[in-house]
DNA sequence: GTGAAAGCGCTAACAA
DNA sequence: TTGTTAGCGCTTTCAC
């Protein structure tokens, strides 16, 4: 490759110091018209283009955050990551993606006194394999905004939706809609399954609420929460001897493989059976028929979460972890109230 | 933050040079057994990692590609993304990915003569408003390979299926079925809508092929291939005085979208419209009606593209640019064939 | 097989 | 306001 044009040969030419060069490039300080114009002259002239690895060891910072996610292909993470590398350029930063597959071993090198620590300055996550403990053994230097499961252990921010609140609601919907039999889809009773346990336990406290008992039986657990574990879990409960009449799927994408157990049995929603999803995922207003869910304020998520982190990493004595609750609501769809005269 | 342990530190608790450190970290050349040890220990005992940023600048290379695309929440790319991710990891680097929304100004900036430049050691990407021309205008020490739109000029590779043959053969599907009246709902006839033009003309090709003519108004033009573009079209169609009774749609968004127009109405799907799509994203096979389509080979583009990227990174001199040919398959659904008796 | 030392190109403390 | 210069921490050529 030719060689590179440095801040020494702009210097040269404007017969002025590479300090000043340096000025110029990055818009500092105080340089006088007149220099600033010959300097931009020599840095044409020669095609000058500053070299990022060299700024990034002589800062010592790199310009750019991770976005971990464990699958990059699930709805709800790419409408999220659209979000956070938006707000991510605004503050003059890159996003590197990278997805863990809910590998604990991958989740761990990225948050762990890592080779890659400094390739970035800070990492926003969405932990799945990983449980409380193994995220509190981690770099205590890297700045850390966690999304989703977990709770903050009070040194990285926690951003998320309270999931046992929206689950309630949800729960409440189907039960305000004079549903008898209500199955839940997605709980997962162990360690790194946190949030579905906290849907579950919404679930659990909008039946106690009325004065009911929720059914065991009807609490179906499923390994992840994609449309297959929704079509095999639905179509379980449609093998009972008696089937529920309303489904709580922990996500959109469960709703919508319960959906499709349900229609391919010649069953009608909601008249047979109403479905709630979790999410808000765009398929979910546009699937027949579109879905009722949980919508988090996704954008709101994704602003915080950046703004935390820039935060984090700008402070030399790290701010407290904070439990940042995301604004969420109910939206009404076809798969509880049924379709309206004039849908289109 | 810290004082690093750096590779001198090392070498002095070592007792040998920070070069030896250096080949030890790295695995390379020879060093004898006792030294090796030696260096691992005191690696060990002062808890050393090497700072990325340094070897970078070294090096003179990131060790990260760049994958860029138009829009992340788009399954279509998702989907793809996920296989490069996995792909790249398995060469070694690591993966930033960026979207574009579209904007040209932005395309620009990641494959023209930037200061980002030296961030990535090669990029991967899939233009959506540069035109063939302003691809030309590239940086040209720029390992770059290009998926979907366009054609290869020489200078980079092209990776992507046969559109024209790929449409042609989902034409003659729905032909097969003895529809009469087919509309195509995505065509966009200006500079950057290259792959809908080639879509378009498979289209015409079936039609030709059978002596038959394609009809003018029934080719739809949209700005992008959404469901919300899908949605809108259709209901165009369906208002036509004579509408259509099969549309192809040039992606499974837009299937998406057509359909529920067509459902909305009270039609059936494919007794009074059949819809076939395009990608082979997951919510086609969950749908009501799941959806019929033309299904890439996206494990093969993807890594075709991150093989071709890495040798391109590894060459000295840039071999020649290479126009690659993923394979596809049409796949049948119900959405042209109808619910099969034992569908689940 | 190992050591010494010269970069890689930029930033920023210190001086002037 | 501008110049001088010492790093940033690693790689790598060249000599031993």
């Amino acid at each position: 490759m030719r060689r590179e044009v440095t801040l020494r040969d702009v210097a040269e030419l404007a017969g002025v110091s590479s300090r000043t060069v340096s000025n110029v490039v990055n818009g500092y300080a105080n340089v006088t018209e007149r220099t600033r114009e010959r300097v931009q002259r020599a840095v044409e002239e020669l095609g000058y283009r500053p070299n990022v690895l060299a700024r990034n060891l002589a800062q010592g910072r790199s310009g750019q955050i991770a976005v971990v996610v464990p699958y990059l292909d699930t709805p709800y993470f790419s409408e999220l990551l659209q979000s956070v590398i938006r707000a991510a350029r605004v503050g003059g930063y890159n996003v590197l993606i990278d997805q863990t597959d809910g590998d604990p071993e991958h989740e761990r090198a990225f948050i762990a006194d890592g080779s890659r620590r400094l390739l970035f300055d800070g990492v926003i996550f969405s932990p799945l394999g990983l449980d409380q403990q193994a995220l509190t053994d981690r770099d205590p230097t890297l700045p850390l905004v966690i999304l989703g499961e977990r709770s903050s252990d009070g040194f990285f921010d926690h951003v998320g939706i309270d999931d046992v609140a929206a689950s309630r609601q949800a729960t409440e919907h189907l039960l305000d809609m004079g549903r008898q039999r209500i199955a839940a889809i997605g709980d997962q009773p162990y360690a790194t399954g946190e949030a579905a346990q906290r849907r579950t336990r919404g679930f659990c406290d909008a039946h106690k609420g009325r004065g009911l008992t929720p059914q065991e039986d009807l609490i179906i657990q499923t390994p992840r929460f994609n449309r297959i574990d929704g079509a095999q879990a639905m179509n379980h409960l449609l093998d009972l001897p008696e089937p529920p009449d309303a489904v709580f799927c922990y996500s959109d994408l469960v709703a919508l493989g319960a959906i499709r157990s349900i229609v391919s049995r010649g069953l009608r929603i909601p008249e047979d059976i109403a479905v709630i999803g979790y999410d808000d995922i765009e398929d979910g207003s546009y699937s027949n028929p579109t879905v009722t869910t949980i919508s988090p304020d996704k954008e709101w998520i994704a602003t915080t979460a950046v703004e935390r982190l820039l935060l984090r990493i700008a402070s030399d004595t790290p701010p407290p972890g904070l439990e940042l609750r995301a604004p969420h609501r109910l939206i009404v769809r076809e798969s509880t109230a049924g379709r309206t005269p004039d849908a289109r």
